[in-house]
DNA sequence: CACGTATATGCCAGTTAGGGTATATTAGAA
DNA sequence: TTCTAATATACCCTAACTGGCATATACGTG
């Protein structure tokens, strides 16, 4: 189990990796809030420490675990062959998309000018 | 095996993926590029297209195969959630990755100008 | 030191995915 | 229809991963 993308295959590993995405947790937090037994958090976590997905520090007997980027980064840069592609698929979406996003503007590059059809 | 992670996490199914990110190919080519056995091809396309990956017509005995945008989408979404915080570190990284890049200027974004050492 | 909290690790069992090989199916050609 | 090419499927086997439980280790406190 070596590249990123076997370790990010497990559903309990990227829901750790997504409470990390806000901000460092302990062990504990974690265990909490993903109502996880601790042996398979502290498990999960030593794969994801393995393979750089995270590193930890020691706050007295807490261990603090906060994300490393370059895992993320090599699946993003796997994932790059085929933005290309998909996105020739998104004018289709984009009109179905819009609807929703309304709430989230992102960053306003897709945002073209699709007629907007709804003024 | 359900999400779009587990289908990605096998090496030989992303191969297929980033064949098949050029052009639609047949199963027969497929095999002898990745010199992959043929049932092997097969049982993975299989995998792919009922993940909604790829999906496939029928020219004469031949199968075509291409590929679907949704799922890589999805992988995408996830791995937005993250993009803030590693884009945090891209700095560091920039100048390191800027060596190796020179090769594939994708899309001459993060080429800033890093002083170019070696004209 | 004894104790409690926080985390890590070891062991076991169940499951499942992936590879290999043989065989079935489908379609075109002679 | 018979033969051949192209692709799909069935079966078996092994390896590996995940979860559960018990236990070990580390650290701070009284």
């Amino acid at each position: 189990m070596d590249s990123a993308f076997e370790i990010i295959a497990e559903p309990n590993r990227r829901a750790i990796l997504s409470l990390l995405a806000t901000s460092q947790q302990s062990v504990g937090e974690i265990e909490r809030q993903l109502r996880m037994p601790q042996p398979m958090v502290s498990k999960h976590l030593r794969v994801l420490r393995e393979s750089g997905f995270v590193e930890s520090t020691v706050d007295a007997q807490r261990r603090l675990y906060r994300l490393k980027p370059e895992p993320f980064k090599e699946v993003d840069n796997w994932l790059a062959q085929f933005r290309r592609f998909w996105s020739a698929h998104v004018d289709a979406l984009e009109r179905h998309l819009d609807r929703m996003n309304k709430s989230t503007p992102t960053k306003g590059k897709t945002t073209k000018k699709t007629t907007q059809p709804k003024p």
